[in-house]
Parts: C-alpha cells; sequence; structure tokens
DNA sequence: AGTAGTTAGTTGATGCTTCAAGTCAAGGTA
DNA sequence: TACCTTGACTTGAAGCATCAACTAACTACT
C-alpha cells in the first residue's frame, strides 16, 4: 500500500521512546501511592478535586468530565462508586432535567484534604523537582502543542 | 498531620496540569488509531515491535517485559493472547528451565508490517510534527529525568 | 542428598475502562 | 398534538490491567 511511510529517524525514535516510557510508567507511579494512601485512583482524585474547586462544590457532569480528561460515561461509573462511599451526590439540574449536577459532600471533601498532600508530594517529587522552572516551563508548551493536536476541540 | 507541605504555586500546577492533561489523552488516542486500524492496543504493539527487533526474533518474558514498560504478569497475559492469535509462540529455555523465551512468528510479523505505517503515522502527527527539533530534544531530557525518579532502577 | 531460599513465570479473582445500546428530557416541525 | 431529532447522561457486557497467590526450576548451604 502506502510505500512513502515517513519513518522516524534515530533522533525522532530517541525523543519518542522516553516520551514512551514515561507516558507509561508515571500514571502507574501516581496511581499506586494514591491508591496505597487513600484508596483513590488519579481520575477519581482529579473528580474529587476538580469538584472541590467548583463554585458550590458543584458541577454538571459533562464539564466535570471535561476537566478531568476522561469520557462522561467512565465519569458516569466512577460518580456511582463515589456515591456509594458517599463522597458525592447527584442531582438533576431543575432548569434543564437532562442536565445531572455532582456535588461534594463534607466527607469526599474531607477525604480529599486527607489525601491532596500526599498526592501533591509525589507530583513534586516525579515532576516539580525533577525538572528546573525552565524545563518545566517548556514541558508546558510541549504538552499544550500536543494536546492541540491530540484533541483540537479544546482551545483553552 | 503534616502541616508543612509544599503546595504547588501557580507555575507548577500550570505546567502539571498540562501534563496531566497530555498523559490522560495521548495514550487514548494512539490506541484508539491502532485498535480500530489493527486491532492491537498500544501494549500488544510495543510487544511485538520489540521483539521484531531482537535477534532471533526472540527475547525472554522478563527482558520484554522491560523493554516494553510494563509488568511480567501482564505481559504473561498479552503473551497468551497474542500466542492464541498466532502471532507469538513460547518455548522454555533449554539452559534454565525457568526461562521462557518468546519469539514473534511470521504471522505476528506479517501482522506488524501492516499495523507499523498506521501507528507511525499517529506519531508523527501527534507528536513529532507538532514539535520542532528543539523541542524533541528537550521533551526527551524531561522525559528522561522525570523516569529516573519514577525508576529509579533503570540506569539506562 | 536434603532442605531452605530465590528467581521466573503463570494464573485467577477483582476492579476499572470502554463500547454500544439504552433512557429520558427538551426543542423544533408541521 | 403527535412526531422526529438532538442532547445529556446511564447502564451492562466485554475486555484489559492489577494484585496476590501459586508452581516450577535452579542455587546455596549443611
Amino acid at each position: 500500500m502506502a510505500e512513502d511511510v515517513r519513518w522516524l529517524n534515530a533522533d525522532e525514535l530517541q525523543g519518542w521512546m522516553a516520551l514512551a516510557a514515561m507516558l507509561f510508567k508515571l500514571p502507574g507511579a501516581l496511581d499506586f501511592q494514591l491508591q496505597r494512601d487513600s484508596g483513590l485512583n488519579h481520575f477519581e482524585y482529579t473528580v474529587l478535586a476538580a469538584l472541590s474547586e467548583s463554585p458550590g462544590r458543584s458541577r454538571r457532569m459533562s464539564d466535570l468530565a471535561g476537566e478531568a480528561n476522561g469520557t462522561l460515561s467512565r465519569l458516569s461509573h466512577v460518580v456511582k462508586r463515589l456515591e456509594s462511599r458517599g463522597f458525592v451526590h447527584r442531582r438533576p439540574y431543575e432548569e434543564d432535567g437532562r442536565i445531572t449536577v455532582a456535588t461534594l459532600t463534607d466527607e469526599g471533601y474531607a477525604y480529599l484534604v486527607e489525601a491532596a498532600p500526599g498526592h501533591v508530594e509525589m507530583v513534586r517529587k516525579y515532576v516539580i523537582d525533577a525538572l528546573t522552572p525552565e524545563q518545566l516551563e517548556q514541558l508546558r508548551v510541549i504538552s499544550e502543542q500536543i494536546l492541540a493536536k491530540v484533541d483540537p476541540g479544546k482551545p483553552c
């Protein structure tokens, strides 16, 4: 078929391999710490954190899914779990019955406050302290450029 | 407890949020393309690719797990699936019966050759072409530094 | 030779994610 | 009013990953 494939040269391959390795291992490492210390995975943590910073500690499901970088389906399952643990509750939005609003409960907030320091420490250890401020800035720009290609519908 | 948490400042938070978003979305996007076009996920692809570049298209399980950035258990499940599809076969190593050697079959190689162009194209589109050569080099260095913190046991 | 300990890999259960299909509410359209 | 159509979720099944427990093969000690 397409014989005109633009294969990767040595530098490109090296760059991609390094990124791929990081892409595989960092999420696992973060999940491991969170799971062990708080019984949450990274997605669940992100959901709770996003709620805690929202007005009224509430947010509609679609927004929350976007904020936490997940699909609506995934979020729905996760919020059901979090709800059964008493960290979140859901109610239909009065002005539009299709919309569901999720709210962080006091227990959920307290739990998040317990979990946050350990998580922040890990992010520091693995990412922030591993890089110079310049590198972190480079990484931010790079991540945004890649994200723009992967998910063009998110102007930011 | 520990009230002396070093929270993230605005720049640090921005950098981390951008990385996190990329970390969540890029693997999904790559998996999606591979799954749709080739019925493989990224880990399976990596395993086949690693085998194809090994002497005799063969490798012991532990090495392969390291190469593909996964655990031995995960690899074992995956190789079982790949074996049942006829892409790989396993045999015990004569000189040490504990060791298992996995080998890429001709069908597996042919399948990989079919899948590779589409995958390379995606890696180009999402990563290589999104960045300047300097940025790719920055990203390689950054990834290696992060990886060294996450997984200190791998000197490279 | 016998026993304990280590290494390499496998397996099964559990839980999370994904995908496709479903529900239910709201906004046209006629 | 009845009928599509779209939007916003929810659900159930299937697949995949993770974890802990297990087996088998080798090594070291006595």
